[in-house]
DNA sequence: CTGATAAATGATAGCGCAATCATTCATCTT
DNA sequence: AAGATGAATGATTGCGCTATCATTTATCAG
């Protein structure tokens, strides 16, 4: 085996470790990606080269020889919400185990921008397309449409999915929290809502529906803000409430439990007591929803195994399954805990 | 101007756009990359065939061709930790704006993992790495000196850091903290710690430092656990510390909120009194430390700035500035709520 | 109006790798 | 032992783009 310079300047490339472990380029590349193809003596030769050389191939040329990436792009909207970093630590994990890199974006919940980060990520030709719900712009579906990839929009089920879906219907949880609060016997029940995407929209709209259903629906029992989601703002679309209800509401089912824990944490400091005077209900099941006193209803969503299940149906559809479902309801579950019980 | 066929089966690329418009390859290129090198008439043009066709440019034969990849490495320990996806969003805000993607890997906590992790990254030629702290692999440590990328090492700051380093000295911050409850009158401080990742080490090293300054350092008042941190673990270290010491600990030093909420909800469920019969003090300020009643004694880091800087400094490097400060302590402030007072 | 300079555009080559096909060599069959 | 088969290895080519240098066109001084 030839000996290279150890500290040369330049990039080292697949000939350089060729020509140190006396084979050719493209034996090297096999070790490398089809290890399987090379008897074992040579393999050990050419890995010790490696080894020595400290060699890195560069995946740009390998994908563009290849026309395969390895790229799997995930477009969510916002990096600092438990919700979105849950299911994209099942998306790493599964991704990360099959050999795949996963191309991050965050769009800040806004559809432009989300087209702009798209249009970054298909320039990353990946393989597959994971994104957050369905209001893309409509240049934005073109360019999806065109771009001959697959797609798994997730969160929530959609009507007219682009192509692959993973998520539940926020429509019909907003429906059942109602409902269940209804049947607690709570005939004053309001709701607090902040961001108001389209998965918030439709809890509140399938929430509205079930008061409405049951003739107990009061415009002035439904607050919200479009401001981003926060444990403050709960306590503050808290108090708002109180002031529209002149203090009659008897449950609140808060959109997520950041705002619920605000409540909560408001109706503390105010000496109401939950669920004495006021029941509260949040949204996604995080974890002090079980733990603070007392303890949240709220609903619980398999965040994590969305994930998963969206990059198992990005690479079953990779390798070439196309018998798959291509919508998948994940379903929830209302967790009654303390802060409902009448 | 020709137009092409729309529909076409085959990928686009520069030349379809060029024949589109009429010119050259190259031309399209600058379209793309320096579009005050050509005049404005034929920027139209090649612009207009560009939209028509949705032509996305590949990332991977430009990266090959200019060797510049845009891309900027970045592993973290944890994607469900709140700790490091605010920093991330410093660093995603920073880097979009300034036309770089983000490639995002999870260590999983993992000297080992993060080897592998940080191979991955390389391949993809990134400009830049930013890795959290500082216990790398000796390999890994070697492979990121000949891949003669700038590096930023965040979260903590470093004796020998690899190149840059963005962070504060958790040693200091825990030292403070003890010196602050001390002061605080509180004589029998506890510690209780999870994952115990050599962040957490140095917060309880300096905590231990400064009790045992004051001659009231005691084994028994320290409790840890390798598991990962939670609400639910800080509840059950809690436990554990209470009965090590037969419930004669008055302070508690937690080594992140998460621990110090749980162990805060465990005392009201113990009716133990908060500050009243015992203080508790958490770390990182997440938000849930302001609102909760009583409200928590935590230290306060400037994450998203940590990122922002972070971004920055490689920002600053790449274009050449070599005269910026290398290591940059962010600094933390102890923010003194409820739960301390005496 | 000539030549010089700058601005705009184009032709060519090569980035580092893997697909493809060709070749060599070992093993087996009858 | 000759031929057949398959495994192991290699030579060549091109992926789509940009760097580099060459060429053309516009602009201007004297």
């Amino acid at each position: 085996m030839k000996v290279a310079k150890q500290s040369s300047e330049k990039k080292l490339t697949l000939i350089d470790v060729a020509v140190a472990a006396g084979v050719s380029a493209i034996t090297v590349s096999r070790v490398i990606n089809q290890p399987e193809k090379v008897s074992e003596a040579l393999r050990h030769q050419v890995q010790k080269a490696i080894d020595m050389l400290g060699y890195i191939p560069n995946q740009y040329a390998s994908s563009l020889a290849s026309s395969k990436s390895k790229v799997i792009g995930v477009a969510i909207p916002s990096l600092s919400n438990t919700v979105f970093t849950d299911v994209l630590r099942g998306i790493y994990d599964v991704m990360g185990t099959a050999g795949y890199k996963v191309l991050l974006v965050d769009t800040h919940y806004s559809p432009l921008e989300e087209e702009k980060m798209i249009r970054t990520l298909l320039s990353q030709a990946p393989e597959a397309l994971i994104i957050t719900g369905g209001d893309q712009t409509k240049t934005c579906q073109n360019l999806l449409q065109k771009a001959r990839v697959p797609v798994v929009q997730i969160m929530e089920i959609l009507s007219q999915p682009l192509d692959m879906n993973v998520g539940f219907s926020h429509w019909q949880a907003g429906y059942d929290v109602a409902t269940h609060l209804l049947s607690e016997g709570y005939a004053r029940v309001g709701f607090i809502g902040a961001r108001m995407d389209q998965r918030v929209q439709q809890r509140m709209q399938g929430f509205k529906k079930a008061l409405e259903d049951a003739g107990k629906l009061w415009k002035n029992f439904i607050v919200t803000s479009p401001e981003p989601s926060s444990i403050e703002m709960g306590g503050e679309l808290f108090k708002s409430l109180l002031a529209s209800t002149n203090g009659v509401v008897d449950a609140v089912f808060c959109a997520n439990d950041d705002l619920a824990l605000g409540a909560l944490f408001e109706s503390q400091r105010m000496n109401i007591n939950v669920p004495g005077d006021l029941a509260l209900c949040g949204f996604n099941d995080i974890e002090a929803a079980r733990f603070v006193n007392p303890s949240l209803t709220s609903v619980q969503v398999g965040r994590y195994e969305m994930g998963v299940k969206a990059a198992e149906m990005v690479i079953n559809r990779l390798n070439g399954k196309m018998d798959e479902p291509k919508i998948v309801d994940m379903g929830y579950q209302i967790k009654k805990r303390q802060s409902t019980t009448n």
